[in-house]
Formats: structure tokens, C-alpha cells, sequence
DNA sequence: ATGGCTTATTGTATAAGA
């Protein structure tokens, strides 16, 4: 929110209910214009949308018990919200859409897929088709367009601590960076590397085996921006302070400084 | 070594995450 900047953050917080603290922390010493949060992992009843608006900001969510559950947050008005992906019979609440000062922002939760032997891996490559075949016509009907979550893909072997050890796993399987791909092929740009970065650049990290410590991550949490919104990009990072706290979320936040 | 933590649940072991 200060002055000339627009900032878009996303968040895997790994359950809302633990972590709030930890947001309501953030949104203070940060002030995004528009937070996205997956894995809120409550239904709606339980969403924390008095203690946000105390803190200055509105909030959408879908949500459902144990897992999944999406929320956009911003202290500006958030209007035309749009559940799921339309014409997708999904149970999982895994997006939602809204647009905020005439930017469309798509938060979204992508399937993980455990192994690329799994019906899961197959259910997260229909899905991200699913994703892709509706946000090609989302984009003609709103240029100014960012995608923002969990994305459960490192694009690159530069975003994987590992890569030899990695190859052929589910996070990095070539039919994964190919459906990551056709995202960027629709007019998409991952913000993040729109800038130099430092080496080694994680947003996520397991939980075992000191894997924060040893820096053994994964870039797999991504904000997209369409062709319209690139040059207004002006900044990009993770900030790896929350994954420091006690009782961590094992994603930490990634943000993006527009110009206003 | 397919483990190792963390979360949530008609829990006290299981499923899922990544």
C-alpha cells in the first residue's frame, strides 16, 4: 500500500486456523494490496473474516474441512468472485477469482499429485488443463490479469535444491513443466524471474530433516502476470522470514511490486 | 531407508502433504 506501489503477495499458509497469527503479523509490518492463501483447511463458517477486517482487510474464501480452502484478502473492494474453475466439476475448493482495482486476481491451489504413478498426478494434469483452456478466455475478457498460488511445480531445475536427485518426481515431472509451460504460453510471466535473484531460491521446504536450515527447498509458489501487466512489474521476492517463526507453515510468502 | 514433520480427524492410528 505505500505510495506508487501495488503489492501482490501469494501464501500456502497450511492450515488458517494455526497460522493466523502469523498472517495477521504479516499483513501489519507488509500491507499487500491483495494477499492469496491456500490450504486454509476450514470451512467457511470457521474463516477468520472479523479478526481480517479488524486488521483492515476484506476477504473471499471457499473452503472445506481438513483440506485445500483458497482466500483472497485486500484492504480495497473485491468484487466479481468467481468459485472454481466454471464448467470444471471439481469438489476440491482449490480457486478463487475476484477482481481488485480492475486487476483479475485467480488464487489457486493446484493438486499436488503424491507420484507421477498416482490418480492424483492424473487428476493434476487435468486439472491444469482444465485451468488453462478457461484462463485463455479469461484473459481476453480481462487483460490485467495475475495468477497467483501454490502451484506444486518447480519450473525450472533452478528451482529445485537437487535436481539430479529430483528427476522424474512429482514437482518437476516433464508433464508437469509442460502444463507450466502452456500457462506461460497463453501470455503468461513469472514475475519472479522477471528480476535477477540470488541463488537457491525456495518458497517451500520440507518440514524433515532440518530442510529449512539446509536451504533443501523447492520454488514451486508462483505469481504469473499477464502481457498487460509486466511492465508494471517493479520488484519481486520471497520472503523467508515467516518460516523462521515457531510452528512455521512449510510455504513461505512470495511477493510482487506493481507500479501503480 | 519411500523414512524423516505437521496438520486434521466420529483420532489414540491414519491420510495427505511436497
Amino acid at each position: 500500500m505505500s505510495r506508487g506501489t501495488f503489492k501482490l503477495a501469494t501464501w500456502n499458509v497450511n492450515s488458517l486456523n494455526v497460522r493466523l497469527p502469523h498472517v495477521l503479523d504479516w499483513l501489519a509490518s507488509n500491507q499487500p494490496d491483495v494477499l492469496c492463501l491456500q490450504e486454509t483447511k476450514q470451512e467457511d463458517s470457521k474463516f477468520p473474516y472479523a479478526a481480517l477486517k479488524e486488521a483492515g482487510y476484506n476477504a473471499v474464501h471457499i473452503g472445506q474441512k481438513t483440506y485445500n480452502g483458497v482466500a483472497i484478502l485486500s484492504p480495497h473492494a473485491i468484487e466479481h468472485v468467481q468459485a472454481g474453475i466454471p464448467n470444471y466439476e471439481d469438489e476440491q475448493k482449490r480457486v478463487i477469482t475476484a477482481t481488485i482495482k480492475e486487476m483479475r486476481i485467480v488464487c489457486a491451489y493446484i493438486p499436488n499429485g503424491q507420484a507421477v504413478d498416482s490418480d492424483k498426478y492424473q487428476y493434476k494434469l487435468s486439472w491444469l488443463n482444465a485451468l488453462t483452456d478457461w484462463l485463455k478466455a479469461e484473459l481476453q475478457a480481462h487483460p490485467n490479469l495475475a495468477l497467483l498460488g501454490d502451484y506444486n511445480i518447480a519450473p525450472d531445475d533452478r528451482d529445485c535444491h537437487d535436481p539430479a536427485a529430483w528427476v522424474g518426481q512429482v514437482l518437476v515431472s516433464p508433464a508437469e513443466r509442460e502444463a507450466f509451460q502452456k500457462l506461460v504460453n497463453l501470455g503468461l510471466h513469472d514475475s519472479f524471474r522477471l528480476f535477477e535473484q540470488p541463488d537457491k531460491s525456495f518458497s517451500w521446504w520440507d518440514y524433515r530433516m532440518m530442510g529449512f536450515r539446509r536451504n533443501l527447498g523447492l520454488r514451486i509458489d508462483h505469481i504469473l502476470v499477464s502481457d498487460a501487466l509486466k511492465p508494471k512489474c517493479k520488484a519481486a521476492f520471497i520472503d523467508k522470514s515467516p518460516r523462521k517463526l515457531e510452528r512455521p507453515s512449510d510455504h513461505t510468502p512470495v511477493i510482487l511490486e506493481l507500479i501503480q
